[in-house]
DNA sequence: TGAATTATGTGGTCTGACCACTGGTATGGC
DNA sequence: GCCATACCAGTGGTCAGACCACATAATTCA
């Protein structure tokens, strides 16, 4: 007889538990967390629990460390894990297509929401796609995209762009059926 | 005088020992890596170092930890980080709206894709958008589009979609400026 | 006053010790 | 020979304590 409900493990448990704190103690980007040593005591648990859990929300890019000086709340926009996953996940085959399909898609996308967003004059706002995403007011969007555009190489004419609109503008599609 | 050159932390130079272990040693999915003991010893590294490591790793998605078994490589499919960026990053506020943006945008690509790739017949394909996103043969486009599901809620009738399909064929767009 | 020193707090790391769990091995009865 | 039991070694999970390296604030002293 198993009992299915063994406790989570300190290091998930750590983890939850800083998020919450972060919620409950209204912590903005660039606030100051508890020390390690605080958080072990607050929470009860061993400091190096805490520190995996530590350690884990920094490769996610989610907090930073300073050492002498404490562990700081961090914008997402530093996206840290890309390197990582990178290499285990994007390397390798013909994910690269994957890759690239899925940035033209985002900026499809975004020409679309640019489109909706009023007679948004394409000419106008800059030439290059950064400024596009910005303007696109989409800090997912933007962040995703960014993301893949340092694995998708330069496609220098935006030439999969431009094959997936002419795709798009043929897309019958209603989903009444 | 401050040494620029700092060694990195032990923390990141296991994780990216480990990296090199996996593919030197040409590891699968499903394979078993060194124990946490073992590493520590081949590494020299401290063993909670090494456990640092493996809990980010984990936290990841990339690997799986057997309490008295070992710890093993893992598929990526399962999407771990979600709910964990999700609360850090997609709550609050107005991001819901940025989700549900972004989740339309990908299923505007998916549809643009099948619509490249010969043609494709929409109303036979199965209602369900997994269908038409797995019919996409992407697997990163899944994977993002799964974990954004997860977050943007339900959309009864693609609304948005459809309001992104209609921006999109308005998209008077050529790279040449 | 102002520079040097000290004290304190923080992250970074290692070690050793347990515990809980798994899987194989040995044991012993049948 | 077979099977159930007990045992043991290996592994992850956790903790506590000890240092070190570094940054900052407080203190001291010229």
């Amino acid at each position: 007889m198993k009992d299915s409900s063994r406790p989570p493990s300190k290091f998930l448990a750590a983890i939850s538990q800083i998020q919450e704190m972060i919620k409950t103690d209204r912590l903005q980007c660039g606030d100051k967390i508890p020390s390690e040593r605080e958080l072990s005591d607050r929470l009860s648990i061993g400091r190096s629990s805490v520190r995996e859990a530590l350690r884990a929300l920094e490769l996610l890019g989610l907090i930073e460390t300073r050492r002498g000086e404490g562990t700081f709340l961090r914008d997402f926009t530093d996206h840290q894990l890309v390197p990582l996953i990178g290499t285990f996940i994007f390397d390798g085959e013909q994910n690269k297509e994957d890759v690239r399909d899925v940035k033209a898609i985002l900026e499809l996308g975004c020409l679309a929401i640019l489109s909706r967003k009023s007679s948004f004059d394409f000419n106008e706002s800059g030439s290059s796609f950064q400024q596009k995403i910005e303007a696109a007011d989409n800090r997912l969007l933007q962040n995703i995209w960014m993301i893949i555009s340092d694995y998708a190489g330069s496609d220098p004419d935006n030439e999969r762009l431009q094959e997936l609109l002419a795709a798009a503008k043929q897309i019958q599609y209603s989903e009444g059926q």
